[in-house]
DNA sequence: CACGACATTTCAGTACACTGAACTAAATTG
DNA sequence: CAATTTAGTTCAGTGTACTGAAATGTCGTG
């Protein structure tokens, strides 16, 4: 998986932390500028740089915040990252034909709890530092 | 899964591309730096650093190959990743429990699969380059 | 046993992302 | 409405990993 992320990156010209900048994006709908610095723990400088770099892979967009036109309304374009990932999930969605509904149910549930394991132990690992 | 490994990644003082390399050398058993250098897809140079990163981090050894001395003998340290990833594993461990046998095969089943879509994506990533 | 081929290291140069500080522009406060 | 605070960008400096080429040591071969 981590090998299937750096090859994404090369091709689309970011790098593994603009892709999870790219995520906290995503997840959050949309972010500033300084909430992305505090949640990928970079500078306001460095983040500069990773909007630049999803900008110009066609990931996000960079608008000033109407309502305060010194912050940045950064949002991921809608199919975007999808269009990047769509051979995966072509791929991931026949596989998960093979399975009956409540087999379905059962792989569903190890990954969310799997994903909450790692998770918990990313924030344990970056804790101590 | 990827934040995950980049923040054992930074505990350990190894990069992304040094953990991939570990990763050929466990499942080869031992490799050469000529093997690891076309397998990883990095210049003999740059393999050397590799090599230093994870013998400085205690997770690989650096030995002369007996039959030829020109060439290296590289191994994983038995134990030193697992070590680094012991409360993954714990924590895992206690997550495979919740499921029953049947249900243990099915995830098994599902794991084995994805990972198989994940090297063929990667590869038909890397293909196009 | 001398010669060319091979495996790895060393080293200078390059690329690139990050930090910290200075700067610009916009909002808030008194 | 001036002074202060806040948001983001710019820029010089730094760290680090990679490339390409030269150097070192070792193996086969005629």
């Amino acid at each position: 998986m981590v090998a299937f992320h750096e090859a994404v990156g090369a091709t689309l010209g970011v790098t593994a932390v603009d892709q999870r900048a790219l995520a906290v994006i995503m997840g959050a709908g949309s972010v500033s500028a300084g909430e992305l610095a505090k949640e990928i723990g970079l500078t306001p400088g460095a983040v500069t740089g990773v909007v630049d770099r999803l900008a110009r892979a066609g990931l996000a967009r960079r608008e000033p915040d109407p309502q305060d036109r010194r912050r940045l309304v950064i949002t991921a374009v809608p199919g975007a990252f999808g269009d990047a990932f769509s051979g995966l999930a072509k791929a991931m969605a026949e596989l998960t034909d093979r399975y009956t509904p409540a087999e379905q149910a059962v792989i569903g549930d190890w990954v969310a709890r799997t994903i909450a394991v790692l998770r918990e132990q990313t924030r344990i690992l970056n804790e101590r530092r």
